[in-house]
DNA sequence: ATTATACACGAACATTTGTTCTGTGTCAAA
DNA sequence: TTTGACACAGAACAAATGTTCGTGTATAAT
């Protein structure tokens, strides 16, 4: 991509803003964006954009500014844009550890993917999804069928939902992370209702850390 | 849909401008291809597509319209898995019914949206979705903050979980249901561990299908 | 008969909008 | 040192743009 930071950054505004207010913007809104104060320098700079293929113009057309199939297909490429595809690697039980995705991994390989959008998945980094199954769940609100969104990552922040492998126990659970003490740690259930366990660090293997839930009925 | 003909014919004309040029027609452009020859006929039936929740206006914006339905936008992405814009219509919480959408809604309650892809909202239809308030939906799986999407309507089948008002008990509950008999209705909560309440149908008044639960975390 | 509502219309207006003009600065090549 | 390309900037301008106002007609409800 031959474009300066200055024509990726109009072209990266056009695109989101398409998206959020289903019209293009206009020169002096692309300008107030990209801290151009001249209606001209946004002008020529779009004109740029045109002649490389990136989007079309139309003259003297309020909003007169169509992406084209360029920009489009770089969108569905570029990560952090509308649509993430979301590899679902497997199954979550209780009885096994959550299948870890290797770093990185290529979605290519995945046979089976969700597609959601930014505003469900707003982390960047190494995301997945588990299909729960079973009603081992049932303490973290989540239930046979549901889809848990994952990002990978071993350590635990307090308050995180984490997917926690309790290696004495042998199970999975879903349970927020609190870390109490070097000697214990606090694991409560997302359901008010229920009393927290405490483990050891030792006995705990963070393997992800939930960031959603999805049920489809 | 109970649209006039002139108002028919101006959402499919900003449909198929919206294709073509990739963004909407101005007030004037709607007038000429739809023979209006006052802008002010053309705002005013514009702001009625906007209270019947066909498109979204911004104010004093130009080319401020936006398709609310599928629109071409998202035809335009070559993929299955267009992106829904489903509006956010308020809370849901046990004390009281769920607020009903008209029907189609209108887009004065639609200050905020979510946007979700197609594997999430297969459905079609008037769907939206509402944000639980306090843990009383608890016994479905559901939690605080959750967002639940719902299609609006007023008929359930068995096994269709729904957000149903009773009347006597003066309380919103998000249950599965099972019409046993003409006289009796089971209402069989999500979690396998509670028991079912059985209503008579004249208690109960179905306010909207769940069609799929969102947890962020 | 009166009132309310829906739909329609032309005109006026303030503001928005994109283009063009003229000028300046930086940098690399000749 | 000069030249040309590229990028930037402010100002001016004509045309576009959406909103508002006042008015009219037809139909339904009171």
């Amino acid at each position: 991509m031959d474009l300066s930071p200055r024509q990726k950054s109009i072209l990266e505004f056009i695109r989101k803003f398409v998206q959020e207010n289903g019209y293009p913007p206009t020169i002096r809104e692309i300008g107030r964006a990209a801290n151009i104060s001249s209606t001209s320098v946004v002008n020529y700079n779009l004109n740029i954009l045109q002649a490389k293929g990136y989007i079309q113009r139309d003259r003297e057309v309020s909003r007169g500014v169509k992406l084209l199939e360029k920009s489009l297909l770089e969108q569905t490429l570029a990560s952090d844009q509308g649509i993430v595809q979301v590899p679902v690697l497997g199954r979550i039980v209780a009885s096994e550890p959550v299948p870890i995705p290797d770093e990185p991994f290529s979605p290519l390989d995945v046979d089976e993917s969700i597609a959601l959008t930014r505003d469900i998945v707003q982390e960047q980094g190494p995301i997945y999804a588990l299909q729960v199954k079973g009603d081992s769940m049932i303490d973290a609100l989540v239930y046979d069928g549901d889809i848990v969104i994952m990002k990978a990552q071993k350590e635990a922040k307090n308050g995180d939902l984490v997917a926690a492998w309790l290696k004495a126990e042998k199970e999975t659970t879903l349970k927020r992370f609190y870390r109490e003490s070097t000697t214990r740690v606090r694991l409560q259930p997302a359901n008010p209702n229920l009393k927290p366990i405490y483990v050891h660090p030792s006995n705990l293997e963070i393997q992800g850390k939930v960031i959603a839930v999805i049920r489809q009925l």
